[in-house]
DNA sequence: CGATCAATTGAGGCACTTCAACATAGGTGG
DNA sequence: CCACCTATGTTGAAGTGCCTCAATTGATCG
């Protein structure tokens, strides 16, 4: 099923999660209240001074979305932000000529949908990875002071991390990107309780490879070579990390070894 | 003169604008009002009901930065935004081996230092491109409704960008990610008043090839061969836009007629 | 248990990097 | 004003990392 323009001339015949067509018209669950989710603490209105206060009186509408269904799409009427309750969520953006690239992942306490603040619609198509569950807040609860700055921070977070995926597509070479993404990856998972070492890819190679500049092979390849160099063990999507001072340091997050590529010599 | 470790084993002694070494304390302005300013409608609070209101209220300090100096530099602690007034600015940030890369170019109006509500420090050094002219937001502000709008827009702005370039790095070969380039410069050009189809860049090929994933010598091949194909000439930094349509079809941001690499498609 | 999608691995080609030589511009001091 | 210097820009030739194409195996699901 195309769910795009991408019957255009000559495109491969890929296809890809997310191709089912559903359009995430989920039905709206109860309102929740944030001081009975289990999300406290990484959620909103972590920080404040007046987060109990706060927490006690918001209440958001949940909703769930299914494996493969839509968040959101390019181009719908920007509304309301979204906080990923539980789930996994990816983000993809298409030129105009059809060619899409993922652009981001999106793991519990990630806000979903601050890129359609400016233009007031949204800029990337959201999919569900597995099925999921969102907290909906309407967009006018932006000025709310303890919503304002947690959404002020997350998209912070989402800038920096969109950077620093520019960093690693601009600068890396395959090896050290795909380093660069499970070390980060296993971050975020950590910080929500996982374990360091031992995670499930919610994705493909495929959008793997698309959200690192790379085709699906090289990532293929270079988890063969990661795992040959006894840095890791792959089996299907599960990864276990084997030696996390050696990735770290292959992903240039730590002491560093290997001379940097003219295309990424700033000089200084 | 090095401003960075970047003395590491066999680093290429690459000279770069901004290594001059002067840390960007150049004495603060006077205050102006908002009211004043020669951005208003560009700049803050633009959109909101309450905007003259908020106007005439809002001063902010002006501060000077003087060319190849340092509005910021990452690390240092978060205390302000800063809205470029005029001049032109770049944003870079470096892996922890040295490794930089270009991250994002600022023109009047944006907002600088987004990407470190998050971390509390400042997440990428900051250069001047040319002697500029900011005004200093203290972070306290940003609760203020005017100002908070508008930090969420340029934010979201900045974000949408960044992905853009996401886009342009994972899905474009190295004439497209040019064409799309010029292009997008001279939109963001165009919308501060310029000729959409006449303008200078502000930055050397070494920093449109580190933005683009690029070396410097493809940067500069791609603009002969844009300008062999008749749609810009090229005189120094100086471009003119002869075939904005096909520029822009090039740039997949019009009519398409390439098929996609494999490394972009993502099927459907 | 067939059908479909995901993952793996090999072989070959090309786009871009790298290295190198040279041209040009802008600045400085004689 | 010149010669001189350094940073930037240009262009050629050669090497290579990754893409592309292709064929196979392994999961997953109705």
């Amino acid at each position: 099923m195309s769910h795009f323009d991408s019957r255009r001339p000559g495109a491969p015949a890929l296809h890809l999660a997310a191709g089912s067509g559903r359009t995430a018209c989920a039905p709206a669950d109860r309102s929740t209240s944030c001081s009975e989710c289990n999300l406290r603490g990484i959620c909103l209105p972590s920080g404040s001074k007046a987060q109990d206060d706060t927490r006690t009186r918001l209440a958001y509408v949940g909703r769930r979305i299914k494996r493969d269904d839509f968040l959101c799409r390019m181009g719908w009427r920007f509304e309301s932000l979204h906080i990923v309750r539980s789930g996994f969520f990816l983000s993809r953006t298409a030129s105009e000529d059809g060619r899409q690239q993922v652009i981001a992942f999106h793991v519990p306490g990630d806000v979903i949908g601050v890129d359609a603040i400016a233009g007031e619609a949204y800029a990337s198509d959201v999919v569900a990875l597995e099925d999921s569950h969102v907290c909906v807040i309407p967009a006018a609860d932006m000025s709310e002071p303890g919503v304002r700055q947690h959404v002020a921070k997350m998209m912070s977070n989402e800038l920096v991390r969109a950077r620093c995926a520019m960093l690693w597509i601009g600068t890396l070479d395959a090896e050290e990107r795909l380093a660069a993404f499970l070390v980060g990856f296993s971050e975020r998972l950590f910080a929500l309780g996982n374990a360091r070492d031992d995670f499930r890819l919610r994705m493909t190679r495929l959008e793997i490879g698309s959200y690192l500049g790379l085709s699906l092979e090289t990532i293929c390849r270079m988890l063969a070579r990661l795992r040959e160099a006894g840095l890791i063990s792959v089996d299907q999507r599960r990864i276990r990390i084997l030696d996390m001072q050696g990735l770290r340091s292959m992903a240039c997050m730590a002491g560093d070894q290997k001379q940097a590529p003219r295309r990424a010599a700033l000089g200084s």
